[in-house]
Order: C-alpha cells, then structure tokens, then sequence
DNA sequence: ATTAATAGTTACTTTTGGTAACTCAAAATT
DNA sequence: AATTTTGAGTTACCAAAAGTAACTATTAAT
C-alpha cells in the first residue's frame, strides 16, 4: 500500500510536524509565518523586489494604503530579521535608502510563487464566497 | 542592456503591480496574503493536508494552542473561500468532519514550499536577529 | 451522582493596527 | 520675507482583532 498518494500524505505530515515543532523555542516555520503574515511585510517586499533601492516615501507611495507609522515598523521588523538593508545618509532633508538583501530577495521568489497562485485562484475563490 | 537581471526586475514588477491593483474592487493577491495571514489558517491548512479528514478537537490537539474561538473563526473562513469542507454528522456527541477541497490541496503546496524555505533559513534570521 | 467528551458560543480583556497631529531643518514657492 | 513643502520619521490616541474563561447540550463512562 506504499502508493504514491501516501507518500505525499508523510510528506505533508513531515511539514506539518516542522510547522508544529519547537527548537530551544522556537519554532522556525511559524517564526516566519509570524514574520510575513502581517498586513505589510510582503507587500513591502514585493515592491522592493520590483523595483530594487527605494526611499521610504517610495514604498510608501507605491503600496498606496500604508501609513507611515505601520511602514517604519514593518520596514524595522524585515531590517532586524535580515530581509531588508537599510541605508542612512546624513543630509537635510533625510535620505534613507531601503533594499532588499540576498535573503530577502530568496524569500521574494518564494512570495512571487504564492502570488502566481493566488492571481491563478482568486477567481474561484470570489466565487466560493459568493456562493454563501 | 536586455540582461536577465533585467528580466528578473521587469517579472518582479509585474508582480507588485499584480500585488497592488485592484479589479472591481479586489486585489487577488492582497485578497490572499489577508486569507492565509492570520496566524491559524496556514497552520490549520497544513494540518488537514498531513492528516486528511480530521474533526474539530483533532485539528485542536495537533495545533495544540489555538484557542477554541479562533480555530471556529479560521475553519469558517476557510469554508466560506472554498479551501477547507465541513461535514456535519447528526450524531451526539456532535461529530464535525473537516478536509481539504481540490483548491485547499493546491494552496497546500504552496504553503509547503514556503514551509521550505522557512525550515532552510530561520537559522539565518534568528542570527541577524541576535547581532542586534 | 459526578465527570468527561463533542463542537461550539458568549462576554470580557488584552494586544495589535490604524489615524492624526507633531518634529526638525533646508529648499522651494508666493 | 514669510509661508509652504519635503523627507523620514515619532507620539498619543482610538478602533479592530485576537486571546481567555466560562457557558451550552446531550450522552457515555466512572
């Protein structure tokens, strides 16, 4: 009974349990979910990804709906996680320069995968909602 | 100056372009990240995905602490988006049966290759998060 | 007779996210 | 010359979301 479908099923079993599983208490797979699920992380790696270095006011004017004060944490989060660089140079007015480091730029392909999806799916599930 | 570097940057802007605009009113891909960016959907997701059918107290026990309300409220959600189907057997005790639809199963992989990458680099984010 | 199990719901509290106003100094506008 | 704008934020406040604890009904087990 060693079919194919019940090899995938361990596999997924093998991700669920790494999704479940605390190292020294942490557990990595929720770590990162904790990390991007909020509403701007991937938004704002999206953009960078796009459109290489970026001044915070370009982010900003790119994704539209953000405020100031939730782009600042966003961009601080993805800075102290090593995802995003983070330059400043001392003028007046302030220049800062934002983009995204090569661990940034692996987790964009990942984003850019789950974003194929979705535009290939949204349809069916506006559909699905619809339905209710 | 057609390099692929090039190329990458024009694929990722069409992306945040895709991750950006809305069509009567929905973005598809703002509309996703919002689905699968609260802290149980995925978990819950990969959880039927390793196990197939479960019921309520099963999904419960696996995530271990998702609090009744919120794993009610996330498989509600995901009936409603057509990624997760209900099964309500007229029995008492009540006896609720859960599983992933075709369209849950495609997000499934989606979300396992994220888990990937998440297992392959947490180790690096949680050093650039010490350096601090 | 009391306790446990199932799949929830309801009321309440805490945490997170969003809004608006404010900062500073220089450059541009009136 | 005086006001406005720009850039990159910060601070205080308010709304929304998430988490906690207690409660529901019915049956089987202790």
């Amino acid at each position: 009974m060693e079919n194919t479908a019940f090899k995938e099923q361990k596999k997924f079993q093998d991700i669920f349990w790494k999704a479940n599983e605390t190292r020294n208490g942490i557990c990595p797979v929720r770590d990162i979910i904790a990390r991007i699920s909020d509403k701007w992380s991937m938004l704002t790696i999206y953009a960078l990804g796009g459109y290489g270095t970026l001044r915070f006011n370009e982010i900003k004017r790119l994704i539209g709906d953000v405020s100031q004060r939730m782009l600042t944490v966003t961009l601080r989060n993805l800075e102290t996680d090593g995802l995003v660089e983070r330059k400043v140079f001392p003028e007046v007015p302030p220049r800062v320069e934002y983009n995204l480091t090569p661990l940034g730029f692996s987790l964009l392909e990942q984003l850019v995968q789950l974003g194929g999806w979705a535009e290939q799916n949204s349809a069916a599930i506006i559909k699905n909602r619809k339905a209710q």
